[in-house]
DNA sequence: GTTTTGACGTAGC
DNA sequence: CGCTACGCCAAAA
């Protein structure tokens, strides 16, 4: 059996991410939200800090404000940036640029993981 | 079990 | 526009 129920916190939070379209950006309090601790945003962040950057696009995560408050974490501050422009977002002054429009809820798209 | 930390969110000034 | 303060919650020490 394939062990795709996961059963971690920080599990379910890179599950979500991975489901994140290219393009696409959602907010760690969408995601929080979505597992069912909406005022866990923050474990979300920490969450992706922990994780490998190279297995999970972090950089598709942003705050509600469409700022990428965690850009600094990608070993560059302009980085994050960078990795969302060449997947079509544009980013100006480290905030996504019509972000309200790029946002992808997980709830839209995807079903409560369990 | 208590304390600290944190890629948040909202409110106030 | 930037800072402070508070709330809220999970992981780590």
């Amino acid at each position: 059996m394939t062990k795709l129920a996961p059963k971690d916190f920080y599990h379910l939070i890179y599950e979500v991410v991975l489901q994140i379209p290219e393009g696409r950006v959602t907010s760690y309090g969408a995601i929080a939200s979505f597992l069912g601790a909406k005022g866990s945003s923050r474990t979300v962040g920490y969450a992706l800090t922990v994780s490998k950057k190279g297995e999970i696009p972090a950089h598709r995560v942003v705050n509600r404000n469409g700022l990428l408050s965690g850009k600094h974490h990608f070993g560059g501050p302009d980085v994050m940036q960078q990795l969302l422009e060449s997947e079509g977002v544009k980013v100006e002054k480290d905030q996504v640029v019509d972000f309200k429009n790029r946002f992808w809820d997980p709830s839209q798209f995807l079903q409560p993981l369990g």
